[in-house]
DNA sequence: CTGTTAGCGCCTTCAC
DNA sequence: GTGAAGGCGCTAACAG
């Protein structure tokens, strides 16, 4: 492998007896270039193998085609499917993501957000709506649009899109009742971390106090939701609780351990204990009895933000926010 | 939002009575700054808000920060792993990876590579070794290193990182033969564009010939992998095929499916029927049998790669295969 | 339809 | 220890 030698512009030019400029137009499919000069400056560059300075280009015209992506989290399913629908609004207008993981933590974000907002991206896209102070800055004065994913429960920079996660708590609890479950149990993972499983959680507490009602018996980890964990948690919760009726868990990865748990302990499943999950993910669903639980709309709520972040913003500046909401599953566990 | 008004080196400069080249020492933290200007620029720049433009940056010195990351897909969780483990590689020593998701089309890849190139990124990280002769000779012309990933029986442009898929595939048939398995299935997935499965599957086949035997029954999806194609699939096999003793499963996924199947019928995992996956999921770890099955290394693959590929490349310039193994989970299900 | 000029913001090189 | 000049590769703006 040789260093790096790759063409520019002016190699091109000569070869093909043009000016730079002209084979820039021809590049970026500018009109107002003859159809036999566009063919001849095509054929040069395919058979030098130029590939195209977008740094210089960048520089140039001050837009880039990056879109900064900021994530707390690779390892659950979830955001994976929000980058999914994300790339795939992006792909056909040729933009790219530059990804970012913060592990859940607010000053590893504002340094994530320093160095994408330096690549001079089109757009940011965020998750959850709470971030520092210097963040924020950073991001206004950026002057690009904005979008914060997951959560509608707060004020956005530009764009929110998500669903409200208070809401989803409220009406799980609402649900169940209405199916008849009085005696609820919850099993939670990280909440400290996971603010939108912490607003869940408060959503279902609250549902519950509407219906006279309180959490019997809950257990949460400090570790993240896992399918482990959920199995694991719901032995002890039980062997402390042994009449509760219906266990609401904070997540489907939880829910799918706990129907394990079930399964191995001899539980029948609603007849016996009923389980509850968030999120609607595949896994759930073909379980034996399908998961009971709340479908987000992961891959919707990435296209989404990526196609309004595509948008120049209007001049009224306003807030926009957008729910994608939610759907309860029936299922058979609950 | 106001319109981008982000603040230059000049500014800075002029903000703190020192020339822009006093400045971009400060904030490379070059030597030969006095220690007072050094504070001074250092306050000016907090106090501004000042983000640097690394597209200038990278123009002028000719060397970014960004690692191109290329990958089929983001459906399936090995892919965010190997990505996790980019990550975790990369984001101390700064760099940023770029990704690109080709949908297992070489001709996606191919422009992918040459959209990630223009952005002369410091390397390149590729999921398999075959590509296009174009994007093969856009990689060896942009002089970075190169780090193809997951599979190690070809050989890579620059750097591999995996394992031997179609050894993983033997093994299998020796593991489960060496257990006293003897009439055996097969359940897969799209093979056509999974061509790791498509090894293991011919690497199967290899080991049970080798031991005399065959695969008296087998069904395959034209679909992507996923837990209810693996259960829905494993019921249509043993339709066919009652006299099974063991099935094996393009992966975890689809045995995951499998087993579900097998609680749903009543079927004794083991006793009646063995499955055996591959990768080593949790979730099939944590099922009430856990899966037997074969376990990638997929962080581990996708963080050794970013540590190979920020390695200066030697002057010899021959491909280095490093093999990251794998291991047979003997788990409760064969 | 094509070309010329003048930067984009920063860093390298050389001078002081 | 600090600064001035020039250029990285490309494109906007203006000519012709």
């Amino acid at each position: 492998m040789t260093a790096r030698i790759s063409y520019t512009l002016a190699d091109v030019a000569t070869r093909a007896g043009v000016s730079e400029i002209t084979v820039s137009r021809v590049l970026r499919n500018k009109a107002s270039v003859a159809e036999k000069t566009r063919e001849r400056v095509l054929a040069v560059v395919r058979e030098m193998g130029y590939v195209p300075n977008r740094v210089a280009g960048t520089l140039a015209s001050s837009g880039s085609n990056l879109v900064g992506v900021v994530l707390p989290s690779l390892s659950n399913i979830v955001f994976p499917d929000v980058l999914r629908g994300i790339h795939a609004a992006l792909a056909p207008s040729g933009y790219q993501p530059v990804v970012g993981v913060t592990d859940y933590d607010q000053e590893i974000e504002e340094q994530l957000v320093a160095s994408l907002l330096s690549w001079q991206p089109a757009a940011m896209i965020l998750s959850g709506l709470h971030h520092t102070s210097y963040t924020v800055e950073m991001l206004r004065r950026a002057g690009v649009r904005i979008a914060e994913l997951m959560d509608i429960d707060a004020t956005p920079l530009d764009i929110a899109v998500g669903m409200s996660h208070h809401r989803a708590g409220i009406d799980t609890a609402r649900y169940l009742h209405g199916r008849g479950y009085r005696r609820f149990g919850y099993v939670g993972h990280d909440r400290s971390r996971d603010l939108r499983a912490a607003r869940r959680y408060e959503g279902l507490r609250q549902g519950l106090a509407e219906a006279g009602l309180s959490l019997e018996g809950e257990i949460a980890a400090a570790a993240p939701s896992s399918t482990s964990a959920g199995r694991e948690l719901l032995g002890q919760l039980l062997a402390a609780h042994r009449d509760l009726d219906v266990v609401v868990f904070s997540n489907d990865d939880m829910a799918v351990g706990g129907a394990f748990h079930c399964f191995a302990a001899g539980i029948r499943l609603r007849d016996e204990l009923a389980l509850f999950g968030f999120n609607g993910l595949d896994i759930g669903q073909a379980l034996p009895q399908p998961l009971s639980t709340l479908r987000s709309h992961r891959f919707l709520i990435g296209r989404t933000a990526a196609e309004m972040i595509l948008e120049p913003r209007g001049a009224d500046a306003r807030p926009v926010i957008r729910d994608t909401g939610y759907d309860i599953i029936e299922g058979e566990t609950a």
